[in-house]
DNA sequence: ATGAAAGCGCTAACAA
DNA sequence: TTGTTAGCGCTTTCAT
């Protein structure tokens, strides 16, 4: 069907071989024949096959990426897209695919990964969630299979390369934000604590509470599978304690713009009767009403980084774990206010 | 270094040949020595190499998934893992591995194309959008390449397999919802008229007001990319019209969802001051507020659909092109109300 | 600088 | 039912 190395070999009237260097900008080899076979490739519309190229060079130039299990909303954040896009700018200029590996379970994953992994049909893998004991880490880390984390692997850390945000210090930031602004009852929702993004965030949430003299309290945080039935309960929970927060830091920009609802639902407008910062700055949150003060964690970054990372590994096996963090920023926007005093404290 | 069907061959005490037809599960296989090959094959932990198998097979088992050309916000719209989970579901099922190509401009999305149909890395493509004049479309079928797109085509539409919802009828449907709530003046709110699938979304639109006996005015519609800055505009400049819409058909959830956020800035409520209507269902139109009216397009089961389709076409070339309407519902919500007599009325 | 030839791991005729 | 063998298209020693 196609035409193949022979073919051209044949019409430029060299050997396969030599072909093949001219494909792999082999150095030794004359300008001339190069340019001879270049123009006979061109014009019989030679493509290289790359299965293969991928059988006799052992390596398939492709990166394998895994999403997390998923049944359905989880997926559905543009955190996904973006890190992809990330990810797919750096794999476009240096010439390699991307394999995508999702599944509704988490064996459905794992099967995924260990099929990506045992038939040499990528050469390494990005992992776009880091949560507890994770059976697909385990399986990479024991197969000495390079890969790398978006995120913060739970374990073994600094045997696995990741690139992450300082989600402690974004988590403290952004807490001292509502802090400053007056709040002193500041209440935490978040995702699975399984979700090592979830902890660090909610440990710098922690940090800020402390530093200020300001209490950690058990029943102002909740944490919820991205607001699921249970999640507006929760949140109807947390606002009918006694002393109900008047800030709140959610861990998700999604997740908070459930909750903006919820609480309007309540009759508490954000941020005139509550202050809410959030994570990520997904598009949305310029658009929502009110726009949201959220960190900034670069999602593209964070998939570009991985990226290179991953494919600095694949080249020199060698190369060791590393970190990466990508900076984050803060942007302010209007879900958060100044604290006025309280009625009853007049 | 990996464990070869020759290894296997030899532990089992039969031929190379003879395993192979054990892993394609070959009928004329006695039972016995297919039980003694899987035993040498767990045993060994083997696994087959997938590069030498497309090889020798001519196929990949795997499909290309090509996602929109996009600078950056259009991809964070959870349309996309959404119709990947459903392409993925069907590809789990049938042992396939997925392709993804992304890219910044249109060039860098036809190359990453070309790359994987002629490198043999893919048996067949799933394009996740259609518009007009498409270098894409025209090249697959030039090639004579196995394809689906997700959308309708905008040219040669017989002879591209392709799944869709009936977005003439959606919108036709959608609009008359207003219409019945009493609303006259219905604007649209839709993207580039590029995309196959605003021009279907306002064609229904425009047949809905007809068939009312409603006027189809050119200043009612607005064509912007995702609401970048010129949307914003673009809205301000319809409400300042002497006679505003009070009924708004938006074609995308996300856009939605800024121009709820610019009305209500405007000081127009939604539902009270203007109704609302959408599509896709994309999760987050349950939880904004208002909870969105919107069409359910159904996407997982789009990318369900087309992965099926696709993988049916490859398997059999000769399957002619068809076309599948996956019907879509509609959803009730918050965003739409009963006109009211106008003050001005009475 | 180039060619000859073996081999990457698997499949598919063709034989037996 | 099973084995033999010749590729699939490319890379890579090893010669020259």
């Amino acid at each position: 069907m196609g035409v193949t190395i022979k073919d051209v070999a044949k019409a430029a009237g060299v050997a396969p071989s030599t072909v093949s260097r001219v494909i792999a900008d082999h150095p030794r080899i004359s300008l001339a024949t190069k340019k001879r076979v270049k123009k006979a490739m061109k014009e019989m519309g030679y493509h290289p096959n790359a299965n293969a190229r991928s059988l006799a060079n052992r390596s398939s130039q492709t990166i394998g990426v895994v999403m997390p299990a998923g049944a359905d909303k989880a997926l559905q954040n543009p955190f996904f897209p973006e890190v992809l896009r990330g990810i797919s700018a750096v794999a476009h200029k240096m010439d390699y695919s991307m394999l995508l590996n999702t599944g509704e379970t988490e064996d459905e994953i794992f099967e995924g990964v260990q099929r990506m992994v045992y038939s040499n049909r990528t050469d390494g893998i990005i992992l776009l969630y880091s949560k507890l004991n994770d059976s697909v880490t385990n399986f990479l880390l024991e197969q000495n299979f390079p890969f790398v984390v978006v995120g913060k692997p739970s374990e073994r850390i600094d045997e696995i390369t990741h690139v992450d945000n300082d989600n402690v210090r974004g988590g403290k930031e952004i807490t001292n934000h509502l802090i400053s602004l007056g709040h002193e009852r500041i209440g935490f929702i978040g995702g699975s604590t399984d979700l090592v993004v979830t902890v660090d965030r909610m440990r710098g949430y922690q940090i800020a509470l402390e530093e200020a003299g300001l209490p950690f309290l058990e029943e102002y945080r909740i944490h919820t599978d991205f607001l699921e039935s249970g999640g507006q309960q929760a949140v109807n929970e947390l606002f009918s304690l006694p002393d109900p927060p008047t800030g709140l830091v959610v861990t998700d920009d999604l997740m908070s713009i459930g909750v903006v609802s919820m609480l309007e639902e309540c009759g508490k407008m954000v941020p005139e009767d509550i202050s809410l910062v959030s994570f990520n700055n997904v598009y949305l949150t310029e658009v929502t009403r009110p726009p949201l003060t959220t960190v900034d964690i670069h999602i593209y970054d964070l998939g570009f980084q991985a990226a290179k990372c991953l494919i600095e590994k694949v080249k020199d096996k060698s190369e060791p774990a590393k970190r990466v963090i990508v900076p984050y920023t803060v942007e302010y926007r209007q879900s958060t206010k100044q604290k006025e005093a309280t009625l009853k404290n007049i």
